[in-house]
RNA sequence: CGGGAUGUAGCGCAGUCCGGUAGCGCACCUGUUUUGGGAACAGGGGGUCCCAGGUUCAAAUCCUGGUAUCCCGACCA
Protein backbone atom coordinates (compact mmCIF):
# COMPACT_ATOMS: atom_id res chain seq x y z
CA UNK A 1 0.00 0.00 0.00
CA UNK A 2 2.05 3.13 -1.06
CA UNK A 3 1.61 6.31 0.94
CA UNK A 4 -0.74 8.40 -0.11
CA UNK A 5 0.29 11.64 -1.47
CA UNK A 6 -0.79 14.62 0.32
CA UNK A 7 0.19 18.38 -0.81
CA UNK A 8 0.81 18.85 2.88
CA UNK A 9 4.15 18.88 3.13
CA UNK A 10 4.25 19.07 7.56
CA UNK A 11 2.57 15.22 7.27
CA UNK A 12 5.24 14.27 4.40
CA UNK A 13 7.76 15.72 6.47
CA UNK A 14 6.67 13.52 9.57
CA UNK A 15 6.55 10.60 7.41
CA UNK A 16 10.25 11.06 6.17
CA UNK A 17 11.29 11.45 10.07
CA UNK A 18 9.96 8.64 11.17
CA UNK A 19 10.97 6.45 8.30
CA UNK A 20 14.44 7.72 8.84
CA UNK A 21 14.06 6.67 12.71
CA UNK A 22 12.68 3.45 12.78
CA UNK A 23 14.54 1.91 10.24
CA UNK A 24 17.86 2.65 11.86
CA UNK A 25 19.38 5.19 9.74
CA UNK A 26 20.05 8.12 11.43
CA UNK A 27 20.02 10.26 14.28
CA UNK A 28 20.08 13.55 15.30
CA UNK A 29 23.68 14.34 16.74
CA UNK A 30 24.64 16.73 19.45
CA UNK A 31 25.80 18.95 17.34
CA UNK A 32 23.43 21.35 15.47
CA UNK A 33 22.20 19.71 12.27
CA UNK A 34 24.93 17.01 12.12
CA UNK A 35 23.31 13.76 12.20
CA UNK A 36 24.79 10.19 13.10
CA UNK A 37 24.36 8.09 10.42
CA UNK A 38 23.57 4.44 12.03
CA UNK A 39 24.98 0.98 10.14
CA UNK A 40 21.87 0.60 8.46
CA UNK A 41 22.17 3.87 6.84
CA UNK A 42 25.83 3.54 6.48
CA UNK A 43 25.62 0.55 4.45
CA UNK A 44 23.29 1.88 2.05
CA UNK A 45 25.37 4.76 1.47
CA UNK A 46 28.64 2.21 1.37
CA UNK A 47 27.05 0.35 -1.55
CA UNK A 48 26.64 3.36 -3.24
CA UNK A 49 29.94 4.75 -3.02
CA UNK A 50 31.15 1.03 -4.16
CA UNK A 51 29.66 0.96 -7.14
CA UNK A 52 29.84 4.43 -8.40
CA UNK A 53 33.81 4.31 -7.39
CA UNK A 54 33.93 1.13 -9.74
CA UNK A 55 32.38 3.38 -12.35
CA UNK A 56 34.38 6.22 -12.22
CA UNK A 57 37.14 4.18 -12.44
CA UNK A 58 35.74 2.31 -15.57
CA UNK A 59 35.75 5.90 -17.65
CA UNK A 60 39.45 6.66 -16.06
CA UNK A 61 39.49 8.39 -13.05
CA UNK A 62 41.61 7.85 -9.81
CA UNK A 63 40.70 9.13 -6.38
CA UNK A 64 42.96 11.21 -4.43
CA UNK A 65 42.55 13.73 -1.18
CA UNK A 66 42.55 16.94 -0.54
CA UNK A 67 42.98 18.83 3.33
CA UNK A 68 39.70 19.37 5.16
CA UNK A 69 40.82 23.25 5.92
CA UNK A 70 41.08 25.71 3.29
CA UNK A 71 42.90 29.38 3.88
CA UNK A 72 40.57 31.71 3.42
CA UNK A 73 42.00 33.68 0.72
CA UNK A 74 42.02 30.63 -1.25
CA UNK A 75 38.02 30.76 -1.51
CA UNK A 76 38.10 34.65 -2.16
CA UNK A 77 39.96 33.74 -5.73
CA UNK A 78 36.68 33.03 -7.63
CA UNK A 79 34.32 35.94 -7.49
CA UNK A 80 31.19 34.07 -7.58
CA UNK A 81 32.16 30.78 -6.31
CA UNK A 82 32.67 32.82 -3.10
CA UNK A 83 29.52 34.47 -3.03
CA UNK A 84 27.81 31.63 -3.50
CA UNK A 85 29.51 29.83 -0.01
CA UNK A 86 30.28 32.78 1.93
CA UNK A 87 27.10 32.95 3.74
CA UNK A 88 27.50 29.18 5.37
CA UNK A 89 31.06 28.36 6.26
CA UNK A 90 32.14 27.25 9.57
CA UNK A 91 35.44 29.20 10.30
CA UNK A 92 38.63 27.58 12.33
CA UNK A 93 40.30 31.05 14.28
CA UNK A 94 42.10 29.26 16.86
CA UNK A 95 44.46 26.44 17.45
CA UNK A 96 44.16 25.93 21.34
CA UNK A 97 41.99 25.85 24.26
CA UNK A 98 43.23 26.02 27.52
CA UNK A 99 41.49 25.71 30.94
CA UNK A 100 39.04 28.48 31.98
CA UNK A 101 40.81 30.75 34.81
CA UNK A 102 37.33 30.60 36.58
CA UNK A 103 37.91 26.55 36.90
CA UNK A 104 35.14 25.70 35.17
CA UNK A 105 36.22 23.62 31.76
CA UNK A 106 37.84 24.92 28.92
CA UNK A 107 37.77 28.49 27.11
CA UNK A 108 39.19 29.42 23.11
CA UNK A 109 43.05 30.58 24.33
CA UNK A 110 43.29 34.27 22.73
CA UNK A 111 46.90 33.99 22.32
CA UNK A 112 46.19 30.91 19.91
CA UNK A 113 44.71 33.12 17.27
CA UNK A 114 45.41 32.06 13.44
CA UNK A 115 47.15 34.60 11.21
CA UNK A 116 45.04 33.65 8.65
CA UNK A 117 41.29 32.37 9.17
CA UNK A 118 40.80 28.69 8.10
CA UNK A 119 37.51 27.40 6.30
CA UNK A 120 36.53 24.33 6.34
CA UNK A 121 35.43 22.95 2.78
CA UNK A 122 31.86 23.46 1.95
CA UNK A 123 33.49 22.19 -1.59
CA UNK A 124 36.85 21.79 -2.67
CA UNK A 125 37.57 23.41 -6.27
CA UNK A 126 39.74 26.48 -4.64
CA UNK A 127 41.84 23.74 -2.75
CA UNK A 128 42.33 21.54 -5.41
CA UNK A 129 42.79 24.28 -8.43
CA UNK A 130 45.56 25.70 -6.61
CA UNK A 131 47.00 22.52 -6.29
CA UNK A 132 46.52 21.81 -9.88
CA UNK A 133 48.24 25.41 -10.57
CA UNK A 134 51.56 22.85 -9.79
CA UNK A 135 50.63 19.36 -11.09
CA UNK A 136 50.21 21.15 -14.67
CA UNK A 137 52.20 22.33 -16.65
CA UNK A 138 52.40 20.68 -20.41
CA UNK A 139 49.30 19.31 -22.51
CA UNK A 140 51.09 15.90 -21.76
CA UNK A 141 49.55 16.27 -18.19
CA UNK A 142 45.94 16.47 -19.43
CA UNK A 143 43.48 15.32 -19.01
CA UNK A 144 43.63 15.13 -15.10
CA UNK A 145 40.75 13.14 -13.73
CA UNK A 146 40.37 13.29 -10.15
CA UNK A 147 37.80 12.23 -7.67
CA UNK A 148 37.79 12.55 -4.14
CA UNK A 149 35.58 10.81 -1.53
CA UNK A 150 35.08 13.61 1.73
CA UNK A 151 33.12 15.28 4.10
CA UNK A 152 32.30 18.61 3.16
CA UNK A 153 30.53 21.02 5.76
CA UNK A 154 27.64 24.10 4.86
CA UNK A 155 26.23 25.99 7.73
CA UNK A 156 22.78 25.87 6.10
CA UNK A 157 20.02 27.64 8.25
CA UNK A 158 17.54 24.68 8.18
CA UNK A 159 18.25 20.63 7.65
CA UNK A 160 17.45 17.45 7.57
CA UNK A 161 18.67 13.95 7.78
CA UNK A 162 20.17 13.40 4.61
CA UNK A 163 18.45 15.98 2.33
CA UNK A 164 20.21 18.84 4.01
CA UNK A 165 23.03 18.29 7.17
CA UNK A 166 25.70 20.29 8.05
CA UNK A 167 28.01 18.04 7.03
CA UNK A 168 27.81 15.39 4.74
CA UNK A 169 29.88 12.74 2.69
CA UNK A 170 30.20 12.99 -0.86
CA UNK A 171 32.42 12.17 -3.52
CA UNK A 172 33.18 15.38 -5.55
CA UNK A 173 35.55 15.22 -9.20
CA UNK A 174 37.62 17.84 -10.59
CA UNK A 175 39.12 17.74 -13.99
CA UNK A 176 41.05 19.62 -15.93
CA UNK A 177 41.62 19.36 -19.83
CA UNK A 178 43.10 20.91 -22.68
CA UNK A 179 39.74 22.05 -24.89
CA UNK A 180 36.68 23.13 -24.11
CA UNK A 181 34.85 20.68 -26.01
CA UNK A 182 36.77 17.68 -23.95
CA UNK A 183 35.75 19.61 -20.39
CA UNK A 184 32.13 19.32 -21.75
CA UNK A 185 32.29 15.81 -23.08
CA UNK A 186 33.68 15.01 -19.53
CA UNK A 187 30.35 16.68 -17.54
CA UNK A 188 28.22 15.07 -19.69
CA UNK A 189 29.74 11.43 -19.36
CA UNK A 190 29.19 12.05 -15.74
CA UNK A 191 26.15 13.74 -16.35
CA UNK A 192 24.99 10.56 -18.24
CA UNK A 193 26.46 8.05 -15.59
CA UNK A 194 24.94 9.68 -12.45
CA UNK A 195 21.78 9.06 -14.41
CA UNK A 196 22.31 5.84 -15.17
CA UNK A 197 23.28 4.80 -11.82
CA UNK A 198 20.11 6.97 -10.31
CA UNK A 199 17.56 4.42 -12.63
CA UNK A 200 19.60 1.16 -12.37
CA UNK A 201 20.78 1.17 -8.73
CA UNK A 202 18.16 3.15 -6.82
CA UNK A 203 15.62 2.26 -9.09
CA UNK A 204 14.98 5.96 -9.52
CA UNK A 205 14.23 7.39 -12.68
CA UNK A 206 15.72 11.21 -12.97
CA UNK A 207 15.14 13.99 -16.12
CA UNK A 208 18.33 15.15 -17.29
CA UNK A 209 18.83 18.48 -17.83
CA UNK A 210 20.85 21.93 -17.61
CA UNK A 211 19.86 24.71 -14.76
CA UNK A 212 19.10 27.94 -15.45
CA UNK A 213 22.14 30.37 -14.96
CA UNK A 214 19.82 31.41 -11.66
CA UNK A 215 19.97 27.69 -10.40
CA UNK A 216 23.49 27.10 -11.73
CA UNK A 217 26.79 26.14 -9.05
CA UNK A 218 28.52 29.02 -8.11
CA UNK A 219 31.71 29.28 -10.43
CA UNK A 220 30.25 27.47 -13.37
CA UNK A 221 29.48 27.99 -16.88
CA UNK A 222 27.18 24.87 -17.51
CA UNK A 223 25.32 22.55 -14.49
CA UNK A 224 23.85 19.80 -15.36
CA UNK A 225 21.57 18.10 -13.30
CA UNK A 226 19.42 15.00 -12.42
CA UNK A 227 16.19 15.97 -11.00
CA UNK A 228 14.14 13.12 -9.48
CA UNK A 229 10.70 13.42 -8.32
CA UNK A 230 9.56 12.50 -4.69
CA UNK A 231 6.45 10.68 -3.56
CA UNK A 232 5.01 14.15 -2.12
CA UNK A 233 5.23 15.84 -5.38
CA UNK A 234 8.36 17.88 -4.79
CA UNK A 235 11.70 17.51 -6.52
CA UNK A 236 14.98 16.62 -5.41
CA UNK A 237 17.88 18.13 -7.33
CA UNK A 238 20.03 14.16 -7.00
CA UNK A 239 23.29 14.84 -8.79
CA UNK A 240 25.23 17.91 -10.63
CA UNK A 241 27.74 17.66 -13.38
CA UNK A 242 29.20 21.33 -14.03
CA UNK A 243 31.58 22.31 -16.60
CA UNK A 244 33.70 25.30 -15.49
CA UNK A 245 35.23 26.99 -18.70
CA UNK A 246 38.19 28.78 -17.38
CA UNK A 247 37.20 30.58 -14.58
CA UNK A 248 38.87 28.26 -11.68
CA UNK A 249 41.76 28.03 -14.23
CA UNK A 250 42.01 31.61 -14.76
CA UNK A 251 41.53 32.61 -10.90
CA UNK A 252 43.97 30.06 -9.62
CA UNK A 253 46.72 30.60 -12.86
CA UNK A 254 46.21 27.37 -14.17
CA UNK A 255 48.14 27.36 -17.48
CA UNK A 256 49.31 24.88 -19.77
CA UNK A 257 51.84 25.01 -22.85
CA UNK A 258 50.08 23.57 -25.37
CA UNK A 259 51.60 21.21 -28.56
CA UNK A 260 52.65 24.47 -30.31
CA UNK A 261 54.83 26.15 -27.27
CA UNK A 262 51.35 28.46 -26.12
CA UNK A 263 50.27 29.19 -22.96
CA UNK A 264 46.71 28.46 -22.47
CA UNK A 265 44.37 28.01 -19.49
CA UNK A 266 43.05 24.46 -18.96
CA UNK A 267 39.28 23.94 -19.14
CA UNK A 268 37.73 22.20 -16.29
CA UNK A 269 34.36 20.34 -14.27
CA UNK A 270 33.53 19.39 -11.07
CA UNK A 271 30.94 16.88 -10.21
CA UNK A 272 29.14 15.37 -7.26
CA UNK A 273 26.67 12.96 -5.31
CA UNK A 274 26.15 12.96 -1.68
CA UNK A 275 24.70 11.05 1.05
CA UNK A 276 21.56 13.22 0.11
CA UNK A 277 20.90 10.06 -2.52
CA UNK A 278 20.17 8.13 0.46
CA UNK A 279 17.67 10.41 1.37
CA UNK A 280 16.19 10.10 -2.24
CA UNK A 281 16.16 6.61 -2.24
CA UNK A 282 14.01 6.76 1.08
CA UNK A 283 11.50 9.01 -0.25
CA UNK A 284 11.44 7.43 -3.95
CA UNK A 285 9.93 3.98 -2.52
CA UNK A 286 9.19 4.08 1.12
CA UNK A 287 5.48 3.54 2.40
CA UNK A 288 3.32 3.16 5.27
CA UNK A 289 5.30 0.55 6.57
CA UNK A 290 8.27 1.80 6.77
CA UNK A 291 11.95 1.73 4.38
CA UNK A 292 11.43 0.14 0.62
CA UNK A 293 14.89 -0.85 -0.39
CA UNK A 294 16.14 -1.86 -4.02
CA UNK A 295 17.96 -4.76 -3.78
CA UNK A 296 20.79 -3.87 -5.72
CA UNK A 297 21.48 -1.07 -3.19
CA UNK A 298 20.14 -3.38 -0.22
CA UNK A 299 22.83 -4.04 2.16
CA UNK A 300 21.04 -7.33 3.16
CA UNK A 301 18.99 -8.72 0.37
CA UNK A 302 16.49 -11.59 2.10
CA UNK A 303 16.13 -12.52 5.54
CA UNK A 304 15.29 -16.22 6.73
CA UNK A 305 13.08 -16.55 9.50
CA UNK A 306 12.61 -19.70 11.50
CA UNK A 307 9.03 -20.22 12.47
CA UNK A 308 8.38 -20.14 15.08
CA UNK A 309 11.95 -21.28 16.36
CA UNK A 310 14.83 -22.36 15.24
CA UNK A 311 15.33 -25.90 15.73
CA UNK A 312 17.73 -29.18 13.77
CA UNK A 313 15.28 -29.58 10.99
CA UNK A 314 14.86 -25.83 9.90
CA UNK A 315 17.94 -25.00 10.49
CA UNK A 316 19.47 -27.61 8.30
CA UNK A 317 17.00 -26.24 5.28
CA UNK A 318 17.91 -22.59 6.69
CA UNK A 319 21.11 -23.17 5.87
CA UNK A 320 21.11 -25.04 3.19
CA UNK A 321 19.32 -21.76 1.39
CA UNK A 322 21.49 -19.42 2.82
CA UNK A 323 25.00 -21.07 1.23
CA UNK A 324 22.67 -21.37 -2.03
CA UNK A 325 22.25 -17.48 -2.36
CA UNK A 326 25.80 -16.34 -0.72
CA UNK A 327 26.86 -18.52 -3.88
CA UNK A 328 24.48 -16.23 -5.99
CA UNK A 329 26.32 -13.58 -4.55
CA UNK A 330 22.67 -12.34 -2.77
CA UNK A 331 23.33 -11.15 0.84
CA UNK A 332 20.77 -13.03 3.58
CA UNK A 333 20.57 -13.41 6.72
CA UNK A 334 19.17 -16.49 9.12
CA UNK A 335 17.37 -14.82 11.96
CA UNK A 336 18.06 -17.51 14.74
CA UNK A 337 17.60 -14.87 17.61
CA UNK A 338 15.07 -16.40 20.00
CA UNK A 339 13.72 -13.46 21.82
CA UNK A 340 11.67 -12.36 19.54
CA UNK A 341 8.91 -13.92 17.63
CA UNK A 342 7.96 -14.36 14.12
CA UNK A 343 5.34 -11.65 14.33
CA UNK A 344 7.87 -9.04 15.71
CA UNK A 345 10.84 -9.70 13.13
CA UNK A 346 8.30 -9.19 10.25
CA UNK A 347 7.30 -5.95 11.49
CA UNK A 348 11.02 -5.08 11.92
CA UNK A 349 12.47 -6.25 8.55
CA UNK A 350 9.67 -4.88 6.88
CA UNK A 351 10.41 -1.32 8.80
CA UNK A 352 14.31 -1.54 7.48
CA UNK A 353 13.51 -2.39 4.05
CA UNK A 354 14.50 -5.78 3.21
CA UNK A 355 13.54 -6.62 -0.03
CA UNK A 356 12.61 -10.17 0.57
CA UNK A 357 11.81 -12.66 3.91
CA UNK A 358 11.34 -16.40 3.35
CA UNK A 359 9.82 -17.83 6.57
CA UNK A 360 10.46 -21.71 7.11
CA UNK A 361 8.13 -23.66 9.27
CA UNK A 362 7.91 -27.15 10.61
CA UNK A 363 3.97 -26.72 8.79
CA UNK A 364 5.91 -26.01 5.53
CA UNK A 365 8.18 -28.52 5.58
CA UNK A 366 6.36 -31.06 5.81
CA UNK A 367 4.81 -30.09 2.54
CA UNK A 368 8.23 -29.20 1.04
CA UNK A 369 7.53 -25.44 0.85
CA UNK A 370 8.67 -21.85 2.04
CA UNK A 371 6.86 -18.86 2.30
CA UNK A 372 8.18 -16.09 0.64
CA UNK A 373 7.27 -12.15 1.32
CA UNK A 374 8.41 -9.76 -0.94
CA UNK A 375 8.91 -6.36 0.64
CA UNK A 376 7.74 -4.00 -2.35
CA UNK A 377 4.31 -5.43 -2.95
CA UNK A 378 4.21 -7.33 0.59
CA UNK A 379 2.51 -10.07 -1.54
CA UNK A 380 3.29 -13.76 -0.24
CA UNK A 381 3.63 -17.18 -1.56
CA UNK A 382 4.53 -20.61 -1.02
CA UNK A 383 7.64 -21.90 -3.05
CA UNK A 384 8.88 -25.01 -2.98
CA UNK A 385 12.20 -25.28 -1.60
CA UNK A 386 13.39 -27.05 -4.30
CA UNK A 387 14.76 -24.37 -6.43
CA UNK A 388 13.72 -22.06 -3.78
CA UNK A 389 17.26 -19.96 -4.10
CA UNK A 390 17.01 -19.47 -8.29
CA UNK A 391 13.69 -18.24 -8.02
CA UNK A 392 14.55 -15.79 -5.10
CA UNK A 393 17.25 -14.58 -7.23
CA UNK A 394 14.71 -13.77 -10.06
CA UNK A 395 12.64 -12.02 -7.48
CA UNK A 396 14.89 -9.80 -6.15
CA UNK A 397 15.80 -8.62 -10.10
CA UNK A 398 11.72 -8.58 -10.59
CA UNK A 399 11.10 -6.10 -7.28
CA UNK A 400 14.23 -4.04 -8.58
CA UNK A 401 12.40 -3.82 -12.17
CA UNK A 402 8.66 -3.39 -10.37
CA UNK A 403 10.30 -0.20 -8.26
CA UNK A 404 11.61 1.56 -11.26
CA UNK A 405 8.25 0.73 -12.80
CA UNK A 406 6.26 2.01 -10.23
CA UNK A 407 8.09 5.37 -10.07
CA UNK A 408 8.20 5.48 -13.44
CA UNK A 409 4.55 5.70 -13.51
CA UNK A 410 4.86 8.07 -10.30
CA UNK A 411 6.48 10.42 -12.61
CA UNK A 412 4.03 10.13 -15.92
CA UNK A 413 1.25 10.98 -13.51
CA UNK A 414 2.35 13.77 -11.69
CA UNK A 415 3.94 15.56 -15.11
CA UNK A 416 1.70 18.13 -16.57
CA UNK A 417 1.53 20.72 -19.32
CA UNK A 418 0.44 24.03 -18.21
CA UNK A 419 -0.13 26.33 -21.20
CA UNK A 420 -1.20 29.55 -18.89
CA UNK A 421 -0.34 31.07 -15.52
CA UNK A 422 -3.52 30.02 -13.83
CA UNK A 423 -3.40 26.32 -15.04
CA UNK A 424 0.33 26.49 -13.91
CA UNK A 425 -0.56 27.80 -10.49
CA UNK A 426 -3.42 25.78 -9.86
CA UNK A 427 -1.38 22.29 -10.55
CA UNK A 428 1.47 23.59 -8.24
CA UNK A 429 -1.14 24.46 -5.62
CA UNK A 430 -3.07 21.13 -5.96
CA UNK A 431 -1.24 18.71 -6.93
CA UNK A 432 2.13 19.59 -7.00
CA UNK A 433 4.70 17.03 -9.28
CA UNK A 434 6.76 18.17 -12.39
CA UNK A 435 4.72 21.26 -14.63
CA UNK A 436 6.31 21.62 -17.86
CA UNK A 437 5.77 25.10 -19.17
CA UNK A 438 7.08 27.75 -21.68
CA UNK A 439 9.05 30.47 -20.09
CA UNK A 440 10.88 33.40 -21.92
CA UNK A 441 14.32 32.55 -20.58
CA UNK A 442 14.93 35.70 -18.44
CA UNK A 443 15.79 35.28 -14.48
CA UNK A 444 13.36 38.24 -13.81
CA UNK A 445 10.59 35.92 -14.86
CA UNK A 446 11.82 32.96 -13.33
CA UNK A 447 12.47 34.46 -9.92
CA UNK A 448 8.82 35.94 -10.77
CA UNK A 449 7.29 32.72 -10.78
CA UNK A 450 9.55 31.54 -7.80
CA UNK A 451 7.94 34.36 -5.82
CA UNK A 452 4.48 33.65 -6.84
CA UNK A 453 4.33 30.15 -6.66
CA UNK A 454 7.34 28.79 -4.93
CA UNK A 455 8.39 26.89 -7.95
CA UNK A 456 11.60 27.27 -9.44
CA UNK A 457 12.79 25.57 -12.39
CA UNK A 458 14.64 22.18 -12.21
CA UNK A 459 16.16 22.03 -15.55
CA UNK A 460 15.71 22.84 -18.84
CA UNK A 461 15.61 18.89 -19.87
CA UNK A 462 18.08 17.72 -22.23
CA UNK A 463 15.74 16.03 -24.57
CA UNK A 464 12.51 18.52 -25.40
CA UNK A 465 10.98 19.06 -28.48
CA UNK A 466 11.37 22.02 -30.77
CA UNK A 467 8.07 23.90 -29.97
CA UNK A 468 7.73 27.36 -30.23
CA UNK A 469 5.41 29.27 -27.53
CA UNK A 470 4.43 31.61 -25.29
CA UNK A 471 5.64 31.99 -21.68
CA UNK A 472 3.40 31.37 -19.02
CA UNK A 473 3.79 34.99 -17.14
CA UNK A 474 4.86 37.24 -19.82
CA UNK A 475 4.10 35.76 -22.99
CA UNK A 476 6.99 36.65 -24.93
CA UNK A 477 8.43 33.54 -26.61
CA UNK A 478 9.87 30.51 -26.09
CA UNK A 479 11.68 28.24 -27.79
CA UNK A 480 10.45 25.36 -25.88
CA UNK A 481 9.35 24.03 -22.47
CA UNK A 482 11.29 23.80 -19.25
CA UNK A 483 10.34 21.81 -16.03
CA UNK A 484 9.25 23.73 -13.45
CA UNK A 485 8.66 21.84 -9.52
CA UNK A 486 8.30 23.06 -5.82
CA UNK A 487 12.18 21.75 -4.82
CA UNK A 488 14.05 20.12 -1.80
C1' C B 1 17.46 35.48 10.39
C1' G B 2 11.49 35.93 11.05
C1' G B 3 7.08 32.89 13.13
C1' G B 4 5.59 28.72 16.39
C1' A B 5 6.72 24.92 19.90
C1' U B 6 9.62 21.97 23.12
C1' G B 7 13.67 20.55 26.79
C1' U B 8 11.62 15.35 32.82
C1' A B 9 15.10 7.49 32.55
C1' G B 10 17.92 4.73 26.26
C1' C B 11 13.15 6.24 23.29
C1' G B 12 8.05 8.46 23.45
C1' C B 13 5.51 11.35 26.93
C1' A B 14 2.35 13.01 31.60
C1' G B 15 3.09 16.14 35.72
C1' U B 16 4.03 22.81 35.33
C1' C B 17 -1.94 26.50 35.15
C1' C B 18 -2.94 25.75 41.31
C1' G B 19 4.83 24.77 44.67
C1' G B 20 4.69 19.64 49.09
C1' U B 21 7.69 11.61 48.26
C1' A B 22 9.97 11.69 40.50
C1' G B 23 5.56 9.25 37.31
C1' C B 24 3.46 6.37 32.82
C1' G B 25 4.20 3.44 28.11
C1' C B 26 8.05 1.12 25.24
C1' A B 27 12.96 -0.73 25.83
C1' C B 28 16.35 -3.19 29.59
C1' C B 29 17.35 -7.27 33.76
C1' U B 30 15.32 -11.99 36.54
C1' G B 31 11.71 -15.87 36.58
C1' U B 32 7.45 -18.66 34.77
C1' U B 33 4.08 -19.79 30.98
C1' U B 34 4.04 -18.99 25.80
C1' U B 35 5.46 -19.12 20.44
C1' G B 36 2.56 -19.47 12.22
C1' G B 37 1.95 -11.32 11.97
C1' G B 38 4.73 -6.57 16.86
C1' A B 39 3.19 -12.51 23.66
C1' A B 40 1.26 -12.56 28.99
C1' C B 41 2.04 -12.36 34.12
C1' A B 42 5.15 -11.39 38.42
C1' G B 43 9.36 -9.03 40.29
C1' G B 44 13.53 -5.55 39.42
C1' G B 45 17.27 -1.72 37.78
C1' G B 46 17.81 3.01 35.79
C1' G B 47 16.92 10.56 36.97
C1' U B 48 22.04 16.91 37.36
C1' C B 49 13.48 17.24 35.83
C1' C B 50 18.46 21.79 29.83
C1' C B 51 21.89 25.58 32.55
C1' A B 52 22.60 29.78 35.96
C1' G B 53 20.56 33.02 39.34
C1' G B 54 16.22 34.61 42.30
C1' U B 55 11.51 34.03 45.45
C1' U B 56 10.09 30.34 49.33
C1' C B 57 10.17 26.45 55.24
C1' A B 58 9.92 23.83 50.47
C1' A B 59 10.84 24.58 43.18
C1' A B 60 10.30 19.90 37.59
C1' U B 61 6.35 23.53 38.89
C1' C B 62 6.70 30.63 40.18
C1' C B 63 10.24 34.94 38.43
C1' U B 64 14.76 36.68 35.52
C1' G B 65 18.57 35.59 32.19
C1' G B 66 20.94 32.15 29.15
C1' U B 67 21.15 27.78 26.09
C1' A B 68 19.82 23.68 23.01
C1' U B 69 16.62 21.11 19.83
C1' C B 70 12.39 20.51 16.60
C1' C B 71 8.60 22.35 13.12
C1' C B 72 7.07 26.31 9.41
C1' G B 73 9.32 30.22 6.10
C1' A B 74 13.67 32.67 3.55
C1' C B 75 18.88 30.06 1.85
C1' C B 76 20.86 25.45 -0.22
C1' A B 77 23.58 19.10 -2.54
Amino acid sequence: MAKEITPRQEDYSQWYLDIVKKAGLADNSAVRGCMVIKPNGYAIWENMRDILDRKFKETGHVNAYFPLFIPKSFLSKEAEHVEGFAKECAVVTHHRLKADPSGNGLIVDPDAKLEEELIVRPTSETIIWSTYKDWIQSYRDLPLLINQWANVVRWEMRTRPFLRTTEFLWQEGHTAHATKEEAIAEARLIHDLYADFAETYMAMPVVKGVKTLNERFAGAEDTYTIEALMQDGKSLQAGTSHFLGQNFARAFEVNFLNENNKQELVWATSWGVSTRLVGALIMAHSDDEGLVLPPKLAPLQVVIIPVPKPDEKINEVAEKLRRELLSKGISVKYDTDEKNRPGFKYAEYEMKGIPVRVAIGQRDLEKGVAEVARRDTREKEFIPLDGLAGYIGTLLDQIQENLLLKALRFRQENTREANDYNTFSEILEQKGGFVSAHWDGTTETELKIKEMTKATIRCIPLERDDEEGKCILTGNKSAGRVLFAKAY
